[in-house]
DNA sequence: GATGAATGAGGCTTCATTCAT
DNA sequence: CATGAATGAAGCCTCATTCAT
């Protein structure tokens, strides 16, 4: 029922396994430097995508051998798992919520449509990725929590747009599935071109989008 | 004036110059098996995209050695020109067709929609790549073309928009760049998940978009 | 005694093997074109040696697929045999008849010198590809007449230098052995730059050499 | 002014740019290894020059795989590049230092040619890739300052020679830049026969080759 | 005689990963 | 923690050669 996140937190994370128990400090500094690297590497996969990046890029970004970062991660996998399981752990939280919350179908939308647009700046890397390496990611065991988090966030989209075609709200002659795909895919595909800092922001984005996808282009 | 293809069919038809006549066959015959190994790596792009294809899964299904492609192509590359000059000659046009074929800015839209999930089909192969590698593509010279085609169907695009607002048809309050570049991904993103023989065929997705695009999915 | 070609001339010659008898025509016909592609092939050598001249180069240049060579010659090694035994019988023959024309030793080593600058040009592509691939087909069994000739050249010119010295004529205080290389690498390595056509043909360039190699560049 | 090197030392150095500054030993360590690894493939250069030498070759010499050199160096190339720079700046120093010393041509002369022999021990490898290699090479952008330091040694000696035609000591009837080519020629030649520990060493192929060269071997 | 297609060995290079120091 | 060195698999491509048609 909670989120499903990826498992390991890869090395070092076993407390008991060596047997040496690091002071609280030395744990946060650690888990510091690890994050710092895990924001570099986000950084390049947003960029130029999971399969693209080599460990050489990240660890030059880094200012260091490949090889050391080993010491930090199990694999060049378990740093994107970091990435794209925290990315989904907000985007669940956040969409859950604003379910949970309630209100109109319209409503429940306009909020899934902005939480969606806010998570292109904050989550470039994350998404990048499930744009470009969606292919090579979703066949491997370890990211099975992908397609069911997937699965979970259509759920909610189908769920909020039948029920206003139930209420009358929305067209019945819309399909709410293929609908959904459309709007996940035209907001998510926005992170190849949006720059931020440029005419609209994400907000702006949202409005407008939310704007032609409730009323259309056309004058009435 | 004329569309912009790529350059070079490749190999093989300069290797023996000379003077000599083949007969229509010959040509054929040859101009067959290259266009079956295309179709092939086609095939396979359209599964795993440019990059993540190797040469030998290309031979391999062609049930040769990856080194016996190089006797109809000169590299990799060259391959998946064919198969992208082919999908952008069409598509642009087809494009500019409709756009010379005229009406009302509501029409031409109506025409460029539907020609676009028209190539979803034909063309999975082109599209998956340009989604999957245009980065890698976009920055090398020999696929300069791919920017220029896109620029020129952008220009359309945001002409109809433009021209559908003078005249009131359209909303003044959207963005017409934004706006087709929405669009242009919501449709192009589908060759991920459109499966051919599902519920909807792409003239039945196109419509369905028509719908949403024009009126929204707001009751009125 | 007499010149040590290589052996094969290659497919078809075996006459009696097929049964076949080709007509007197057909057989000089075939070799007229069979000389034609060493020629081609000759031209190429020249310009970038044996090694780095691909059989595809030659096919080309002959306006032909390279599979299409084979009908011609056992291999690409077989051609270049042909040319660096029609050199080598070339420049035995001619040495050894002016060895035999006799003189002075003077005479003879000039006699020797210039029939070596006199091969520069006619056979550029047998003294390039000595230059270039002698490591490479000197272990080969089938090129092992080269090095054969190449003693038997070595020998004429010691004994001349020897004999100039025996008789008063040469210095006394040089090594015959390491002199004869010294003056064989000098003219042979001349084929890397020198082009027909510029200040000095190559007989010019031989009476320069003679003139240094007699008296030296020092006045007197 | 100074000596045209290569550029790029390759590798390693850059890959952890960060403000550390390692110990001296370790730099040193690493030097030597990278070392080791270019004298390895000098030595096999030597043997068959650059194209014939493949990566597999130095690496099973150094008893590593050859994908492990690549840690080392970029490139195939940059091996070479290393060897024939290191070359061309002894060689360019120590000529440069013989004309800045001065004296009569003949003096000058001698002294280049001393240094020219001298150079074939310890830079086999770089004079017989410059033999085999040089059409291959003499193309590429990166070795571009190749062909400008043969220029520059060229023109010391045809000045030498130039100055000691019109001072009166060397004969007119020379072309001082022909006779400067076949003494180039003559000296690097030598690396494809001469063997450390025979009769000679260099410094008496030296001597041998300036009684040679300055007074011929003609008795007067 | 030539074509068109293929082979098989081998070329240089990249990359995630491991591990002794 | 990091380095430096290496692995091993894989990537794209080249080339001499063979052979059915």
């Amino acid at each position: 029922m909670t989120t499903t996140t990826s498992s390991g937190r890869a090395k070092g994370s076993g407390d008991a396994a060596g047997g040496r128990r690091r002071a609280r400090g030395g744990q946060a500094l650690a888990s510091e430097r690890r994050e710092h690297l895990v924001r570099l590497a986000a950084e390049l996969f947003a960029r130029k995508g999971f399969q693209a990046t080599t460990v050489r890029d990240i660890a030059k970004e880094a200012g260091i051998l490949s090889g050391s970062l080993y010491h930090h991660f199990d694999s060049k996998e378990s740093i994107v798992d970091e990435i794209l399981s925290s990315f989904f752990g907000e985007l669940m939280a956040a969409n859950r919520a604003a379910v949970e919350r309630g209100g109109t179908p319209r409503e429940v939308i306009s909020a899934l449509v902005r939480i969606a647009f806010g998570t292109l700046e904050p989550h470039r890397a994350a998404i990048t990725v499930m744009q470009n390496d969606w292919n090579y990611l979703k066949h491997q065991e370890r990211f099975a929590y992908l397609t069911k988090a997937e699965d979970d966030v259509e759920e909610m989209w189908v769920s909020a747009l039948a029920a206003g075609q139930t209420t009358g709200l929305f067209r019945e002659d819309i399909d709410p599935k293929l609908t959904y795909r459309m709007i996940r895919d035209t907001i998510w595909v926005a992170v190849r071109w949006f720059k931020p800092g440029g005419r609209l922001d994400t907000e702006g984005l949202a409005e407008h989008y939310l704007k032609v996808l409730f009323d259309g282009i056309v004058t009435h």
